[in-house]
DNA sequence: TCGCATGACGAACACCGTTCGTCAAGAACA
DNA sequence: TGTTCTTGACGAACGGTGTTCGTCATGCGA
């Protein structure tokens, strides 16, 4: 950062106060950091050069990356907005995860960074209480909803980390693609029949008509054992 | 490698042949270094090293680590047994889920690195036909199985890794169970009631339950729009 | 005014994926 | 039997990563 550590400290004009880090700072720096640059520009160095800082400087607020991103998926997480007292249980719930859908689609890399983070803090823990009272609300045995809650995050979680894949200027879903192209009706027939419809459909529809499916299975089943 | 290069090779005694590197040789090096020491042993440097050579070497048969890894997994999937022509597409479908998730559960880390990797290969198209074909059968409509297709092998996908991250010595459990154990009652009532069954159960006997539900949902769900 | 706790941070360590230039072995051909 | 030419093997290096350690400065309590 500075020139020369002998000679005295010459241009804190230019930043005045250069505000003390903190882990709402870090947070803030990382977030715009996985805006601009997705999920492969969130490392250590790039957030604290972001900061005017080392990346050693971190350290004191977070205690490894791990931490770091479970604090990141939280702060976001509080965008989530739960639903009002109004409407069917299945309403509201539905609400409830596009809601969390497209909080994680909003931002981009979010998604791929949820799923490699097992988020708890504290407004994790108000969507799950929220969830499991819509359960309840709907009859859902207890057992269920316990494992429901789960079943619902994680596949949210999962399909928008899958949709961000495809987002991107990526690889993966060209290949995809070119190899559903070249299969062969005799081969997989209803692969082949089907190829165009596989990849189709943009990513809201795709998502809450899934959310409606396990919704409907949750609904339906019967408790485990 | 050798100690010297400007002598003779001297020692090609212990190692007789040194068999050529292939495709098929260092998947399966990679797959042993999978089972041994997880998805974080499995570098370049590290699978070049358990062939004795350098990782330069690797890049002769795969692009990079992406295509390596989708071969792993590919390679790994032609365990998958689809099901026999007997019993009704629904119990047929479950039981190729099953084996599909039994698969990934069973090789350590294996569920990490399929949730981060779109598998393409031979073996995924076979499996996604016979999903197909299944869905078909069961009459379910074109559009809801294309999609199907997705939902299925994704939340199977995503729920193995999950359990997988249980599993091993993680962090992130034991996190999330100290936070549950901290919940007050009057805080959150739903989830300090059921705080002991949100981690219950053993991994076949949630996912199991979990694709019924989703299968259940899939097949009273109505064709999307 | 004097310690002292604490935050900031440069440097270093041990890794990582990937590329490049070189070298040897084998195939193809004269 | 030479002689070229292709191809795989691979050491070294580049630029990145997370993390730790030792040191320095700052501001606060005494």
């Amino acid at each position: 950062m500075k020139q020369t550590p002998s000679q005295t400290v010459v241009s804190r004009r230019s930043r005045p106060a250069k505000s003390p880090l903190s882990r709402e700072a870090i947070v803030e720096a990382a977030l715009a950091i996985l805006e601009e640059e997705g999920v492969s520009g969130l490392s250590m160095r790039n957030i604290a050069k972001r900061l005017d800082t080392g990346a050693a400087s971190l350290y004191v607020y977070f205690a490894n990356t791990d931490e770091l991103h479970a604090a990141l998926l939280d702060h976001v997480l509080a965008e989530v907005v739960l639903p009002a007292r109004r409407g069917t249980w299945r309403d509201r719930l539905k609400a409830l995860l596009v809601s969390y859908h497209s909080v994680l689609e909003a931002r981009r890399g979010l998604a791929q960074l949820a799923l490699s983070t097992i988020a708890s803090g504290p407004n994790s823990l108000r969507i799950w209480e929220c969830i499991l009272a819509l359960l309840d609300e709907g009859g859902v045995c207890a057992a269920t909803a316990a494992w429901g809650v789960d079943l619902l995050v994680l596949y949210v979680t999962s399909i928008a980390a899958e949709q961000a894949l495809h987002t991107t200027d990526d690889r993966g879903l060209t290949r995809v693609a070119s190899v559903l192209a070249a299969v062969t009706a005799d081969e997989f027939p209803h692969l082949h029949g089907l190829r165009s419809e596989m990849t189709s459909g943009d990513g809201p529809d795709r998502s809450q008509w899934a959310i409606d499916v396990i919704i409907d299975g949750l609904s339906t089943s019967r408790p485990p054992a």
